[in-house]
Formats: structure tokens, sequence, C-alpha cells
DNA sequence: CGGCTGACTCTGG
DNA sequence: TCCAGAGCCAGCC
């Protein structure tokens, strides 16, 4: 169905993870197959180019390990686990996220 | 128009 | 369970 748009691939990658729930979390090769025809690493750096701020919750998104991703220099990890707190999420004593838990199922 | 950069994932040991 | 290396594509200057 979801056939190539005519928007851009990272707005498209925006429009998927906005539609992440609040509470929930999403990995970046998820979010890759729902798009489709993209790599995780295009989400990554898609994410990349979000500016905080900006309505796309990018911290909803973390890597298939289950932690965030260490950006730059690592505070913008520590904001995101922060902000994921905020939002509900649990991480255990590995700073890990349950997916079976705050994964985010899409409809 | 050409080259560089970048928030990942997978497999093996 | 942790560490390491390789593959991949789009956007930006």
């Amino acid at each position: 169905m979801n056939d190539t748009p005519p928007l851009p691939l990272y707005q498209r990658i925006y429009a998927i993870v906005r539609q992440i729930p609040a509470g929930k979390v999403a990995t970046y090769g998820q979010i890759a197959k729902i798009v489709g025809g993209c790599t995780p690493r295009m989400v990554g750096y898609a994410m990349s180019a979000t500016p905080t701020g900006s309505d796309i919750p990018w911290q909803r998104v973390i890597n298939a390990q289950g932690k965030v991703s260490p950006h730059g220099d690592g505070f913008g990890t520590e904001m995101q686990r922060a902000l994921l707190m905020e939002e509900g999420i649990a991480f255990d004593s590995q700073e890990r996220v349950d997916f079976d838990r705050f994964g985010w199922l899409p409809d």
C-alpha cells in the first residue's frame, strides 16, 4: 500500500515516527521496514536531520538493542532517555527498554 | 556535478 | 554476553 510517495524519504520517515504513541518506542529497523525501500541507517540519519523542538518524537526511536543510540558526545542520549522516562518508559539496570512492554506495534 | 557524512543492523568468534 | 567488521542509501555543500 505504501507505494513510493511524492514526499522525500526523510519526510516519509518523519511521518512514521510521528505515528508512534507516547509511552511506546520503535526501532530504526522497524521504521525502515514500515517505510519500505530504506535501510535502518536512513532512519537514523533522518532522525539526525530532525531538529529538537519539531513535532517529531525522535526520542521514541531507539536501536534494535533496546537502548538509545549514542549521539554526538552522548549528551543528547541522556536527554532522550530522560524524555522516554517522562513518557512512561522504564529502563533496566542495563539502560535497556523492554519491547515486550513498550515496543510500539503499528496498526 | 562529485564527494562526504551519518541516531543502524547483522553475523561470527 | 560482549566485541568487531562489513554493507547500505539519501541528503547536503
